[in-house]
DNA sequence: GCCAACGTTGGC
DNA sequence: GCCAACGTTGGC
């Protein structure tokens, strides 16, 4: 089991329509980084949904329901690709940002060090301690 | 609106 | 292969 984050800017899409929509095709990522991220992603891998941008919390759980294919959004002829979520549930309680930041634990995530990577691996510690503070 | 971080592009 | 220029992301 793996945990990932993936990061998306409310406007363009939200977890609210996320949930609405029961599972997602997760594609246009065009980062390397990133796209390597979700070629190793397997079916039941939970993600942190996360709202950047606007809100800056962590919103909810998702997991993944369908292993990459290729990223039918995709026109330059390279091999990007995508994956299937679906959500889990919402965190009783958004993590925030700046909550993160003052985490000692959680000073190491890519969300503070590499903030522009849309497609983040979290470890096993960061996602418990995460979880931790979503029901304080 | 500003700016830091970082990825990509293209000239050499 | 190097590096300057440029574009994008995202926090503040």
């Amino acid at each position: 089991m793996n945990y990932w984050l993936v990061k998306s800017e409310p406007y363009k899409y939200s977890w609210e329509q996320f949930v609405k929509d029961k599972v997602t095709r997760w594609d246009g990522v065009r980062n390397y980084t990133a796209r390597n991220y979700l070629k190793q992603m397997l079916i039941g891998d939970s993600l942190f949904f996360y709202h950047s941008n606007e809100g800056k919390h962590i919103v909810g759980i998702a997991r993944v329901s369908k292993e990459w294919y290729l990223d039918p959004t995709a026109t330059d002829g390279k091999e990007w690709v995508a994956i299937d979520i679906v959500p889990c549930k919402p965190l009783k309680r958004p993590v925030s940002l700046s909550l993160i930041k003052n985490t000692p634990l959680l000073k190491d995530m890519d969300l503070l060090k590499q903030s522009r990577l849309s497609v983040q691996r979290i470890t096993p510690v960061a996602w418990n301690c995460i979880i931790k503070l979503s029901e304080e």
